[in-house]
DNA sequence: ACCTGAACACCGTTCAAGT
DNA sequence: ACCTGAACACCGTTCAAGT
């Protein structure tokens, strides 16, 4: 008479159903709000199942900072289209990255607020050293192709990282607004870095 | 027998000294760990004596916010020594900026983690957009100067806003190491605004 | 090896009751 | 008008017990 599909005891890959589940989670609300007994609910499992796949909240939570690093890296690479100059490039890519974070606003918080325990705050900063790489090995192209000053590359590429992050960050708070800041803030804000960048 | 000093029933001031020992807390730990039932404690209080001054605690939070924003805007303006050029002004605020993210981690995020509520939001933004226009009128300044570029200065000031929001983020985070990122990132990075902005 | 259910100590919020 | 204490529904975490 049942017709229920009866769950498996053993989930088998619960590790990524959690994962997946709290990446859903933070696309309906808030980073804050964000709570293991309800990824478990949406799980499907009982709410100390995640203890077996994370020692606690904070590992889930680093573990998504991780995971989004990665996203945006997958993001900021596919932008780069090979057709475009140095200088488009680097445009292209900031848009992207600018995108990212809006599209995922929890997310892009989380992977900011160090709510990372010790050991993994390591591998957290590596993955958030990768973003600082893409925007460095830019640099380092422009200034061979002698389209930007002959600076050192690594305090550009963190004034670049900086001012995306910057402009992620005001844009997702609403605070790049017209009235106060101009057409369009972004695009400005880059042709000034840009200009600062140039030989 | 009893020495003790008994506190009166009606605190009088309670209003004030749980917005004090909220900011006390955000100095010893991170953000996301702010509880409610904390503050009154230290404010020597019933946990439930703070409803009778904020609504709930995201508007305890957001008041926070406020506070932080002022407090930010005191740091700034007292940064702008008048015998200083823009330029310098334009860094010594800069720095100004990056020293008191660092010096108040836990409060800099929640001013930007848009805990607010509705109707708070637009006062928040408010005093964010104060933050933006002692920015605005440096570049004014600059520019009537002849010392930097004539551009729409909303624009700019939008783009420096995000830089060294950037540069606050990152360095809170740990992120700008001087083995990835050169021995001075701050100074280059600002000084890479600076040739973007020179007229 | 992986999951459940009950249990513990907490938290946000409410509300009758006290001063 | 302002505060307390008990109460409710939640949460993070642990642990014996189940499969």
């Amino acid at each position: 008479m049942e017709e229920q599909i009866v769950q498996p005891y053993h989930h088998g890959d619960l590790r990524r159903v959690l994962i997946e589940s709290a990446l859903d989670m933070l696309h309906e609300f808030k980073s804050w709000q964000f709570t293991l007994r309800e990824v478990a609910r949406r799980a499907g499992v009982s709410h100390a199942a995640p203890y077996r796949h994370f020692p606690d909240k904070v590992a889930l939570l680093s573990e998504l900072a991780k995971v989004g690093f990665d996203m945006l890296g997958v993001e900021l690479t596919a932008a780069l289209l090979d057709h475009l100059s140095v200088e488009e490039q680097l445009v292209v890519a900031a848009k992207a990255y600018i995108k990212f974070g809006n599209a995922n606003p929890a997310l892009y918080h989380l992977m900011f607020s160090s709510d990372a325990g010790e050991q993994d705050e390591v591998h957290l900063n590596e993955r958030a050293i990768a973003t600082l790489n893409v925007l460095t090995t830019l640099l380092e192209r422009g200034q061979k192709e002698g389209v930007f000053k002959n600076r050192p590359v690594h305090g550009n590429a963190g004034a670049c990282w900086a001012l995306v992050h910057g402009l992620t960050m005001l844009s997702m708070n609403g605070l790049l607004l017209p009235e106060k800041v101009g057409d369009k803030p972004i695009d400005s804000a880059l042709a000034t870095l840009l200009e600062g960048l140039r030989a």
